[in-house]
RNA sequence: GGUUACGUAGCUCAACUGGAUAGAGCAUCGCACUACGGAUGCGAAGGUUUGGGGUUCGAAUCCCUACGUGACCA
């Protein structure tokens, strides 16, 4: 089924070509949206194409309207305002579209094809010291819906997380549990592991902080006394002892990784969110040696005289990178490096999305930029798909300042809220405890989750804890309840099987503005991807309920006494259920059936 | 200081990548339920798109500049 576009574009170009003599490419002709105050389905620009008639745009406008109605049955009429040609579509065509539509059991996804561009998305890639926050939440709410968007757009994808495990950090809280932990595990204390870690690395900054004031008193400077500072000292040890696979060190090592996975695993699995492969920094940071080796051999890289290995990148306007310090310690790039050639080697992919934070930036444009060097032509499949920090409405979060939020509470918060909202409303009474539970998880999760992707993910932005509990307006929340009151129409009609009808000879203007928006899902979809946004898909759906609520209050539904019109119009409710829930599904959001 | 991103209604966000009178939601005010799911719909009000220049048929969008905010780098 062709797109009004697809259908007119060729016969602009034809009609430029016959009645002009100029030649343009069909795909060059650029249409809009027609402007609600005018009649039309699809605006065609003419101001192209002045030059070439040497006409007003006006006169330019009504030669190609003519042109467009002689030669494509599908035009119904068409007005000139200005230098915009809005063309009006026949209902035929747009019930047709619809019937198309009904039956595309795919509902806009695109299936694999053999030899599809193969994705790696690369999200979540937490440290192992702390807990997640709702910095971390956005990256990995982001990671998961790309994923999904671009296996929908007809990618094969394989999501993966790198995680964090090793180094300075991890030390500290080692070193800080081994002091003052007495002992203590998940299972005695009742925490969830990563937040029993996170809670030693704080302990651990506590006491440090409080020996380098001591060493300020006896007149060290701030520099010297944040290096020289005992605990700090140790925490090195630690680490070198680490490296040298000390059994002890990396006993304990393994003991407390282990808590904090089991309580990443946790929030996860509510989150919802998964992974097809596990990477950890300790098998993988030993890596960049080679790269180096490799580099020094292809002149790619240099060696300065205190023997440290550099790039010189500023051919490329970027700056001259250490790789290998001259202690002969590698530096994060490095590994970035010799992780993205092994992976290659492993899986070759044809894109690697990183989900990272845009204070990252520098970082991937040295890392793309090098690999080039390298000689790497898949460099160019290089993505950092860079998102902007959450501030809250006090401004940034601070950790010191203790305004962290953090994730596994903003969750528990969001259900809790649900449920006391679906309570006052009455909605779950009568309901079985599980039910309840099952239903306020998934509005609770549907307003954090589309409260946050619905921003264009590049842009900084700004989370309020407490207009995202709202239920109303451009939420999550309200596209399930929209949802759900489109499943209680189709149970009230009492039908098994989305009906047949005949195709009613004229259509209501809301009916078409419906079936308009949902046939543009397809292209949702492929513009998604090709910005790797979900706010992309996010907003349409809600535009998609938006749309269907006020054609629900201008057209009844059930009501109607015409038997056909009630039938095509249930057929219709069906069809934007499916893309509701379509569209949710790429954002990782679960509608329900009733609410 | 250098590099880079951003600045749109009181607030949170859009604007099909250069197109018509810049759109939604929240908050405010008003209207609409015997029944269809009111967690709704309709309307009003709210804007010199941070300021100033430029490019052209046409700029929130591109270029220059000043200011503001953030991030990276020293």
């Amino acid at each position: 089924m062709n797109t009004p576009e697809q259908l007119l574009s060729v016969h602009v170009a034809g009609a430029v070509k016959e009645l002009f003599g100029s030649a343009i490419e069909p795909a060059s002709v650029t249409f809009q949206k027609t402007n609600p105050q005018f009649e039309g389905d699809i605006t065609l620009v003419v101001f192209p194409y002045v030059k070439m008639a040497g006409k007003s745009p006006e006169q330019t406008g009504q030669i190609i309207g003519e042109y467009l109605q002689k030669h494509v049955s599908e035009v119904a009429s068409w007005n000139v305002v200005k230098g915009f040609l809005n063309v009006v579509i026949n209902s035929k065509y747009w019930i047709e579209t619809f019937v198309h539509l009904k039956e595309d059991e795919t509902w806009g996804r695109q299936n694999v094809v053999l030899g599809a561009p193969f994705v790696m998305v690369e999200y979540s890639s937490p440290n192992t010291n702390k807990p997640l926050h709702l910095g971390h939440m956005r990256n990995i709410l982001l990671g998961y819906s790309v994923a999904e968007i671009f296996k929908a757009a007809g990618n094969e994808v394989m999501k993966v997380n790198l995680v964090n495990d090793r180094g300075i950090h991890i030390c500290k809280s080692m070193l800080a549990w081994q002091k003052w932990g007495n002992g203590e595990t998940p299972e005695s204390s009742g925490m969830k592991g990563d937040m029993l870690v996170g809670k030693y690395y704080v302990e651990f900054d506590k006491h440090y902080k409080a020996e380098i004031k001591i060493l300020e008193s006896q007149g060290i400077g701030k520099d010297d006394a944040e290096k020289k500072a005992p605990l700090i000292l140790e925490a090195q040890n630690m680490l070198r002892k680490w490296e040298a696979n000390d059994s002890e060190v990396r006993e304990l090592w393994q003991k407390m990784n282990g808590w904090v996975y089991d309580g990443f695993a946790k929030t996860y699995a509510k989150l919802n969110v998964d992974f097809d492969k596990m990477y950890y920094e300790s098998n993988t940071y030993i890596l960049g040696k080679e790269i180096v080796e490799e580099g020094l051999k292809k002149n790619v890289f240099q060696k300065r005289d205190d023997g440290a290995v550099i790039i010189d990148n500023t051919d490329s306007k970027l700056d001259v990178k250490v790789l290998l310090r001259s202690d002969g310690t590698s530096v994060y790039i490095t590994q970035d490096l010799g992780t993205a050639v092994e992976r290659h080697k492993e899986y070759p992919f044809d894109k690697l999305i990183y989900v990272v934070g845009n204070e990252q930036d520098y970082h991937f444009k040295t890392l793309k930029v090098s690999l080039k060097k390298l000689g790497y032509a898949w460099a160019d499949g290089l993505y950092h798909l860079s998102y902007g920090m959450v501030e809250l409405p006090e401004g940034k979060m601070k950790s010191r300042e203790g305004t962290v939020v953090d994730a596994d509470d903003l969750i528990e918060k969001m259900e809790t809220e649900a449920r006391e909202m679906a309570a006052e409303k009455g909605l779950i009474e009568g309901m079985s405890k599980e039910d309840q539970d099952h239903l306020s998880h998934m509005v609770g999760m549907a307003a954090l989750k589309y409260f946050i992707l619905k921003v264009d993910p590049k842009k900084t932005m700004v989370f309020n804890p407490k207009e995202s509990i709202d239920l109303q307006g451009n939420t999550g929340p309200f596209i399930q309840y929209t949802h759900a009151r489109i499943r209680s129409i189709w149970r009230k009609s009492e039908l098994s099987t989305v009906p047949a009808f005949e195709a009613p000879a004229e259509i209501h203007a809301k009916e078409k503005d419906l079936i308009k928006l949902l046939s543009t899902f397809p292209a949702i979809i492929q513009e998604a991807a090709r910005e790797y946004s979900p706010a992309v898909v996010a907003n349409y759906t809600y535009d998609v309920a938006r749309t269907f609520n006020q054609f629900y209050d201008a057209c009844d539904v059930l009501k109607e006494a015409d038997a056909n019109l009630k039938n095509f119009r249930i057929a219709l409710c069906m069809t934007v259920s499916r893309t509701i829930r379509e569209g949710m599904r790429l954002i990782g959001v679960e509608v329900p059936e009733k609410m």
